[in-house]
DNA sequence: GTGAAAGCGCTAACAT
DNA sequence: ATGTTAGCGCTTTCAC
């Protein structure tokens, strides 16, 4: 009840045992008598002690080292905006004792495993992943679980591991909310049309739950609106579209090459855009009024956070969420400011 | 150049002096021999000593009393809302020796300045304020600064005063946003109307910007759109609104009473709302669809932002920015779950 | 002016 | 099984 802030000292004197039994008790070490075990567990819970996690890292300072294993950013602006929120972690952790180690793959499932089992080998103390294979790499976090390594997910989710937090979006209410700004938009006769641009489409399970949402919504709606899910490859097939334009009212593009589809647009196109991500191209169309709607998926924040977590589970031993899910922010030309 | 983290005594040891006399270099405490501030001011920047915030902080532990000056919160949803956020910090800092003392006043300018005496009285070492009250407040405000007590605003900005930091949002471009919004939801032949319910509209500089900014972004387009700014003390007068109502395609609510103008509207009126924050009344309007857009000031992460700024700057020493603006979030029905 | 040393609260190695 | 103790890095007091 009282409101003072305890030291393990005040517990071992209520409790008239030593300081060692006491930090045995709270961390489980064993080596201790029941009786001991009782009396401190009475005492802990009388006052309800609360661990001064300063003093405890400052013991502990150990240089964690935190694995980083993430697509290659160097020619790629989201990732290289999830890197900012990364390092801006590193930059807040360093001092306490946390250094990172970067990992990064090209874009092709090989490389991805390569850089994987890389980071199995080194042993880091906890590794946060951008998982954008799916197959295959199971067994890989397998190996994370059986060497008790804590690892995050960042952007894909993948079922069924033992991750610690999944950090990312909730993607078919995503679809869902681009399908009610959609709605305002365009005019309930014409046709919209879901468009992908992605290699691996089949694995890419996020892109199948925004279309889907997409679609939910104006299904529970009963809308008559004709939809069209479109998937290509690569955005140079986006040309193929041509022909199509002139029946289409509105484009909800499911990746952050939302900028492509614009390109096709002609000039003055009164065809409605909605997208993702606020890389500068995009952006850049959104001002000039080419994209109509981003959604943000906060690239930054997902880095900043999966560090964040992970660096506080080793230093404090903080407990952190099974899921983080960011907020499906609704981006236009006016608001756009204050999410750079 | 080297990447290790120095401490103090490798500093001393480097500069063939005691740990004492780099402490004082380093805090500028004076009683140092010029030659010795010499040698260690040369260390210090060949190594680029970063202290250890952690080691700092625990040392420090003299529990610091954080005011905090907020309306009273006990019958409004908004400022209950920041007081949760206050909370979170709250909890997140006690381990680490801040507490905080809430001082609540009743809306009316005399409870403000009564509590704000009050704190000055208490001497705490840090205050947040939210600042309803722009008149008179003043005087006080120079009196935390004579004492030196740090203090940060949240919400209502004040000009010419050397607070740490403000924590809101830019009002301006606030309306631009919601004038961006409106113009897509309504026809460009009928007319929209700004409201804005406030006892105190006169002082409320943040509520005449949300109006300036809705109007300039139609000036600027050129838009025929027709607009007319009404202002009412209290949401009950509101009623007389009625024989308006059917000239009117949308209305803009300043405040968060957007809810009482909503119940205003008949069953099946085809008249577009847009307001701010997601209150719970507001929120079920917005799912009902009697609202259809609302701009979310975060009032949550506003308080908690302030207590962590002045709890770091207090616990840290950590420099703080002179200007927080929270992002515009767009809050449409689909997407209201992940702001609350 | 300077250095030595105690101590913040917790942990872990080392005695007993 | 339990108690004692040396530190983590920084600050501050107290001798010299």
């Amino acid at each position: 009840m009282a409101k003072e802030n305890y030291t393990i000292r005040d517990i071992a004197e209520l409790a008239n045992v030593s300081r060692g039994t006491v930090d045995r008790v709270i961390h489980n070490r064993g080596k201790v008598s029941e009786t001991a075990v009782k009396k401190v567990k009475e005492v802990l819970e009388k006052i309800n002690y609360e661990p001064n996690l300063i003093a405890r890292s400052l013991k502990a300072h150990k240089n964690n080292v935190v694995a980083i294993i993430i697509p290659d950013y160097s020619e790629d602006n989201y990732w290289r905006q999830c890197v900012y929120g990364i390092r801006r972690a590193e930059k807040e952790f360093r001092q306490f004792g946390i250094s990172l180690q970067y990992y990064e793959y090209q874009k092709t499932r090989e490389a991805y495993e390569q850089k994987f089992s890389d980071v199995i080998v080194d042993e880091p103390d906890a590794v946060l992943i951008v998982p954008i294979y799916y197959s295959g790499s199971l067994s890989l976090f397998r190996q994370l679980e059986e060497r008790e390594i804590p690892y995050s997910l960042i952007n894909t989710p993948i079922e069924d591991l033992n991750y610690q937090t999944f950090i990312g979006q909730d993607y078919r209410k995503s679809g869902r909310v681009a399908a009610q700004l959609m709605e305002t938009l365009v005019d309930k006769e014409k046709k919209v049309v879901v468009v992908h641009v992605e290699q691996d489409f089949e694995n890419s399970t996020h892109l199948h739950e925004k279309e889907e949402g997409f679609k939910e919504y104006f299904r529970q709606k009963n809308s008559t609106q004709q939809i069209e899910a479109l998937t290509f490859k690569n955005a140079k097939d986006l040309s193929s579209l041509h022909q199509e334009l002139p029946n289409i009212a509105g484009i909800f593009m499911t990746t952050s090459q939302t900028y492509e589809i614009a390109d096709y647009l002609p000039q003055d196109s009164d065809i409605k855009v909605i997208g993702y991500d606020l890389i500068p191209k995009n952006v850049e169309y959104l001002r000039l009024g080419k994209i109509n709607i981003l959604i943000h998926q906060n690239p930054k924040q997902q880095g900043y956070d999966g560090v964040s977590y992970l660096s506080e589970h080793l230093l404090y031993k903080k407990e952190m969420p099974k899921v983080k899910l960011l907020p499906l922010d609704v981006v236009v030309s006016e608001n756009v400011d204050c999410y750079l």
